[in-house]
DNA sequence: AAGCGTCTTGGACAACTGACTCAGTCAGGG
DNA sequence: CCCTGACTGAGTCAGTTGTCCAAGACGCTT
């Protein structure tokens, strides 16, 4: 094993145990196998984390902060909100569609931090996140159409978030992509007509 | 430990181990805390059950079984779609907020079976079930209210469940009664816009 | 009442895996 | 050349699982 700064060590296992998770899921993601993958032993995670639960603090940080960079999507102007929110659905639905090993973490995570005592913090804080991106992203609908929100934006965020958690776990269930893709663009038509001119 | 015949004691280890699963969570479900709970000796577990996985798979069923039966909401002639949408909703909604650990468990399970090997089909199989129960919901509101649904059923009934799904998995988290309810209310609002008079 | 299946149990076993510890080794900068 | 920080082998200890057993208890039939 060559020697590393225990920094880069760190982020060496935070992302082994990000691999691990992905492929086998949060209850097999064991110390030991956390260490296999990143090709280093047992003790140096230990070494480098006080304790499991420090690691995965730093795993689901990672990855809270990883998504809500992802959702930055870009908004081109475009001629509505109706087409902007469609084209902000759909690439999102490419990204899930690449990863849905990551998908699913994310839900097993949200599960894994509402049950560990301690951790609830982390899934609020993942959905707050959330929301603030869906907010983020609604606004910015908002004024590249030159449109106003008829209903106010925390309950508006909620909706957008709802929407895509349940159309994203329906799809890790059965992956039928051609139904998960109709409902989507038909609710994506459905909240267009939430979008009224400015007052 | 009264006698009891194999069948009903079967039962009894079934519920034991929904309660113990709804309230630790499946990853903290083992066969000794299901004796436990169930007053019964470990080797009672495995004199009624050939394995631990045997029982997990009884009790998956039991719990998607009393999910749909749950959710055969009757519903009462109405005024008109969008009403009937509201009540039936309000109705789901009263018995999410009464027993949020029974949902959180059929979420972890559904993760759960799509994690373990040859227990995929019971997470199919569970949202099968649940769209089965959707579309036959909508089918009574249009038949209730006297009207047609512009967009076909199992695109629809995904809807439906999305929007279950993702307002439920979101209040599992923070607990925000009011924002998720309004959530809820106005995406039964968009839904009920798909009411059409019939053909 | 005796007999005989059907349940029930405590206790034990081996095999495994889990998180975590620690004394001690090693490499490179000063 | 030595000291500090990185690393590790070899453990500890606790928990879970599947399995078995010998023994006992119960209730139904004959």
């Amino acid at each position: 094993m060559a020697r590393v700064a225990a920094q880069d060590r760190r982020q060496q296992l935070i992302d082994a145990a990000i691999r691990v998770a992905e492929r086998d899921g949060i209850a097999a993601t064991t110390t030991r196998r956390i260490a296999t993958e990143a090709g280093a032993s047992l003790a140096t995670v230990h070494y480098c984390f006080r304790s499991k639960q420090q690691l995965f603090e730093e795993v689901l940080r990672a990855i809270i902060t990883e998504l809500s960079e992802a959702a930055q999507g870009d908004i081109r102007p475009g001629p509505d909100a109706r087409t902007l929110l469609h084209d902000g659905l759909r690439a999102l639905w490419e990204i899930v569609e690449k990863e849905p090993g990551k998908q699913q973490l994310t839900y097993e995570l949200t599960h894994y931090a509402l049950r560990q005592p301690g951790m609830e913090s982390f899934a609020r804080w993942q959905y707050e996140t959330s929301y603030a991106a869906c907010a983020a992203h609604l606004e910015g609908i908002a004024a590249a159409a030159g449109i106003a929100w008829s209903l106010p934006m925390p309950v508006l965020a909620r909706m957008l978030m709802t929407v895509i958690d349940g159309v994203v776990l329906g799809w890790l269930v059965d992956r039928d992509s051609p139904t998960a893709v109709a409902a989507l663009d038909s609710l994506a038509d459905l909240f267009a007509t939430l979008a009224v001119p400015p007052a």
